[in-house]
RNA sequence: GGCCCCUUCGUCUAUCGGCUAGGACAUCUGGUUCUCAUCCAGGUAAGAGGAGUUCGACUCUCCUAGGGGCUGCCA
């Protein structure tokens, strides 16, 4: 048997859809299960809306996602030349014939026909769909060269699978139909007739196939809101495949060692957020502390010097707590400038109420007599305070009057990272200009 | 219309004829807790419908219904 070799083809627009990315981690970790060859090729036909730009993005996306090739890019426009050789070839050998017709938009000119078998059945086992078959009577010639001279898709396609040397074509639900066509172009060419494996789409709540609309549809889309390659991937993969046990959360490694094609499944696969989002937070988890330090640090924009410490106590505070990260500038802002903004609510509901404005001042009184400024301390202090009765009313107040929030880090653990001088300053002003 | 494909909790899914139908997300309840989150314990929730094969069917067959795909000088 020789060499596994798969790719993925997909024409640069500027905007991968996840349904796409998809079929590129259904092809990448079936090349690596089996030790066979991923490649790329762009289907950079369409002139107009491929630009170096697109491709770039495209380059990039599958960067991001891990997704490395083996052997150099194939771009279908340096092909051209092959696909028009192959079809005289066709033309020759009868398979193909050359006719005028009228487009829908109504210009005429001679475009190249495929002729199809006009009897028997086409037949093929598709890795995950199972065994297909469909009478060559019911699928119509169909063209392969534009009356401008130019290749159709489906002559590119097989040509370039040819020449690739491509056993196994993984690709989108959406081709089934052509698959009749082009193992008919194959055969016609005497060329050997790749395996197929057809993936079903991923739809919306409606049932209907996921798009812009929707929400998110373009891999750029997930990386700008803050969601990690590792967990997009994930997802992705679950959506349609599962490694047989309850396991969910699986390592690169064991992804590759568990992908079996055979596995996938036939049905369509509603897109969840939901589950994603959670995916997310467990990724967010495992990330390396120092890492995670180095995230917050870079998205928590203009701040005052501080030290290791003081940066990785925040980041360890936060790292549970965050889903994405894009959260995290909002979570921090408190920490690193005093210009931040007091939610409406929160205000509402814990500092416009009778007594708290004495309750802080007389906290502004106590903490300013406190010397070891650090969360257990505080905390002693304010249990001290509650007399076991509930911490309730002295913290909620706090909170809101240091964060500006209802909801954050834990509250001494806040103060202790803001140090007294701010936290005093923070609770006098909000005791003399918001409380009641 | 024609052809092809699909159908288990709200969602992603396990089950390769023995099921008290399991897990995860979501949701609800309780515990931990200063909030939020995490963590822990638990609950609600499913085999589209109908025939057949079989000792036994979610699993196999057929029909019906519903859904999707394709039916271009797009890919």
């Amino acid at each position: 048997m020789s060499e596994i070799r798969v790719r993925f083809a997909p024409s640069p627009t500027g905007k991968v859809h996840i349904g796409n990315i998809r079929a590129a981690i259904y092809n990448w970790l079936f090349a690596r299960h089996t030790g066979g060859k991923f490649l790329l090729r762009v289907e950079d036909t369409d002139l107009e809306r491929s630009t170096p730009e697109a491709i770039a993005v495209l380059f990039d996306c599958m960067k991001w996602l891990g997704l490395d090739y083996d052997e150099e890019v194939f771009y279908q426009t340096k092909n051209v030349k092959r696909h028009l050789e192959v079809v005289d070839q066709l033309l020759a050998s009868g398979h193909a014939y050359k006719v005028e017709k009228t487009s829908r938009d109504g210009k005429t000119g001679v475009v190249t026909m495929f002729r199809m078998p006009k009897e028997g059945v086409i037949e093929f086992d598709d890795i995950v769909k199972g065994h297909m078959a469909k009478k060559a009577e019911d699928i119509q010639d169909f063209a392969i060269v534009r009356s401008d001279g130019s290749p159709i898709f489906h002559i590119a396609n097989v040509v370039d699978d040819i020449d690739q040397r491509v056993t196994h074509i993984i690709r989108g639900d959406d081709h089934v139909e052509n698959t009749f066509k082009h193992i008919c172009i194959f055969r016609a060419l005497g060329a050997e007739v790749p395996k197929y494996g057809h993936l079903s789409m991923i739809v919306n709540q409606q049932g209907k196939p996921y798009s812009k609309r929707d929400g998110a549809a373009f891999v750029g889309e997930y990386r700008e809101q803050g969601y990690l390659p590792e967990a997009l991937f994930n997802y992705l993969l679950l959506l349609g495949w599962n490694p047989g046990d309850d396991r969910e959360v699986l390592t690169r490694e064991e992804m590759i060692k568990l992908f079996e094609l055979e596995k996938v499944h036939v049905t369509a696969a509603m897109f969840d957020p939901k589950k994603l989002a959670w995916m997310n937070g467990e990724y967010i988890k495992k990330i390396p502390h120092d890492e995670f330090v180095k995230e917050v640090k870079s998205r928590a924009g203009e701040a005052p010097a501080h030290d290791d410490a003081w940066w990785s106590y925040l980041a360890d505070q936060l790292q549970v707590r965050t889903k994405f990260l894009n959260d995290i500038p909002a979570a921090v802002k408190c920490f690193v400038s005093d210009d931040f903004e007091f939610d409406p609510k929160a205000v509402e509901k814990r500092l416009k109420k009778p007594g708290v404005k004495a309750t802080l001042l007389d906290l502004v009184e106590r903490f300013s007599k406190v010397e070891d400024w650090s969360a257990p301390a505080l905390e002693a202090l304010v249990k001290e305070l509650s007399q076991g009765n509930g911490m309730g009313p002295w913290v909620h107040p706090i909170r809101v009057a240091v964060s500006g929030r209802g909801e954050g880090i834990g509250l001494f653990e806040m103060l202790q990272l803001l140090g007294k001088e701010k936290t005093l300053s923070r609770l006098r002003h909000a005791a003399e200009t918001l409380a009641s």
